[in-house]
RNA sequence: GGGGUCGUGGUGUAGCUGGUCCAACACGCUGGCCUGUCACGCCGGAGACCACGGGUUCAAAUCCCGUCGAUCCCGCCA
């Protein structure tokens, strides 16, 4: 058996500079196309590797891309030739093509300016084209190199992948609302956060993690939610308290910049991302410290609220980079109140918790903290919250036999894309986003 | 769930203290010119019943009301 090759000796745009002077095969998009009058014709070839110029002169071929409008897809053979006006050295003389798909209708809106012009609503109805232009694909370039490092760097810790089914049985997990489907005649949920899974499988592997979308029902509306995101989510097993999973978060974090900083250079260019500020060591702030330091430095009482505002994470995250020098901050010791179940309290106040979020440049990206871990402990949360043993039985199982104190976090994905490349809105990072108004496409 | 703002050719905007707007500019599309452009340039052209419905007025893109759509903030959450 025989398999034709993958790349079927196709040249790729970035790759010129190693075929000077050859007659190469070149595919991909036509990103831009000058015509600059009878005599010359230049043609920005896109492919997944970047765009390449190639030069038409001869009228023959000239004429054979006459109605042809961006985006066309063709074929090229043409010689590699070393010129200094091109843009990266290289272009391509003598081409001849063959289209492969001819576009003869015009774009929705250009998608080959350093800048796309069009309102988010407008672009996201046809973000199938849209997503083309070489902005975007870099902020989801970047996304997937995210996800990519965060793999990595848990692989390298002793992780093991896990992949938790999306379609739950029962919807008693935190405050957040779930999307309710009819399976097969029953009553089951869309997952809005793999915790339990993640928590069982603790018993199995001690470490894993999952990178998956989680649905949210919230009716919100806002830049930074989403109904449908990534979550990337790890959980460890044989931790000394909430503190060891901040260690392993700032290590995940610092582990993801670096390998950004070294893999997409060119996108972070593109992008114009300043990297961010990440320290050694995190600076944190314990909750009602935090809460007495805003009412102290901008003289709005939120002593006793259970939670921050969004306004509070930013003025967070301004003191922290002015005063330690670092785009992120964590905020430990939530009230319990705030907090699912699960979580376990801070052994000395046990109106705080031992949880934390991870602010990145002000908004909130990571929450965290150590589970509880042994089943009477659940058994007196549950209680005390009313809730029954049984509609967590299957989960409750596995605390009845043997787990060690344990913790996790979930960063959000386009969170994390969002903060990066500040981005005015989430649902910039998302290729489809999913909010209250929009399913389609 | 509560509140604010907006709705003008395919796209992004101007006009919006009513008449000079059968609506202007830029991108895109299109006809012509240009053999080195790379946000090419130059000269033309097509394309909008100014979201929809009603009202005020001699006169409405412009003022009022309603509907729909979009967007942002708050709450909730990552």
């Amino acid at each position: 058996m025989s398999y034709v090759e993958v790349d079927m000796e196709r040249v790729l745009s970035n790759e010129l500079s190693s075929h000077a002077g050859e007659r190469v095969r070149m595919a991909g998009w036509m990103h831009r196309i000058r015509r600059l009058g009878s005599g010359i014709v230049f043609v920005h070839l896109r492919d997944r590797s970047g765009i390449c110029q190639i030069v038409v002169e001869a009228p023959g071929v000239i004429a054979s891309l006459d109605g042809l409008l961006a985006e066309s897809v063709v074929e090229v053979e043409g010689t590699v030739v070393a010129e200094a006006q091109a843009t990266g050295g290289y272009e391509i003389h003598e081409p001849s093509f063959t289209v492969l798909s001819a576009v003869t209708d015009a774009l929705p809106f250009p998608i080959n300016k350093p800048v796309i012009n069009a309102h988010l609503d407008t672009f996201l109805d046809h973000a199938m084209i849209g997503l083309r232009a070489p902005v975007k694909q870099a902020v989801f370039k970047l996304s997937a190199a995210v996800a990519h490092a965060f793999r990595d760097v848990l692989d390298g810790k002793g992780f093991t992948e896990i992949a938790t089914p999306k379609i739950i049985g029962s919807a008693s997990e935190s405050g957040a609302n779930v999307f309710a489907l009819d399976y097969f005649g029953k009553q089951a949920y869309l997952a809005q956060s793999p915790q339990f899974y993640k928590q069982i499988m603790v018993g199995v592997f001690e470490r894993v993690y999952e990178v998956a979308p989680v649905f949210r029902a919230e009716p919100h509306q806002t830049v930074r939610h989403l109904n449908e995101y990534v979550s990337m989510d790890a959980e460890m097993g044989f931790i000394q308290d909430h503190t060891t999973v901040m260690t392993l978060l700032t290590e995940v974090i610092r582990g993801i910049l670096d390998y950004i900083g070294s893999h997409c250079a060119q996108e972070l260019v593109l992008l114009n991302v300043q990297m961010p500020l990440a320290p050694q060591e995190f600076p944190r702030i314990y909750f009602p410290e935090a809460q007495q330091w805003i009412f102290e430095h901008h003289g709005e009482d939120c002593r006793g609220e259970p939670d921050l505002a969004p306004q509070h994470e930013k003025w967070l995250g301004e003191w922290a980079k002015e005063t330690f020098q670092s785009d992120f901050l964590f905020v430990t010791g939530y009230p319990m109140v705030k907090r699912p179940f699960y979580t376990a309290p801070n052994p000395d106040d046990t109106r705080y918790s031992n949880s934390f979020d991870l602010l990145f440049r002000g908004t909130e990206l990571v929450t965290g903290g150590q589970r509880l871990n042994r089943f009477e402990d659940y058994a007196r949360a549950l209680e005390a919250r009313g809730m029954t043993q049984e509609a967590v039985a299957s989960y409750l199982e596995t605390f009845r036999f043997g787990m060690p104190p344990h913790g996790g976090f979930a960063i959000g994905l386009e969170r994390f894309i969002m903060q990066l490349v500040n981005l005015s809105n989430l649902r910039d990072a998302a290729l489809f986003p999913r909010d209250m108004e929009r399913i389609q496409p």
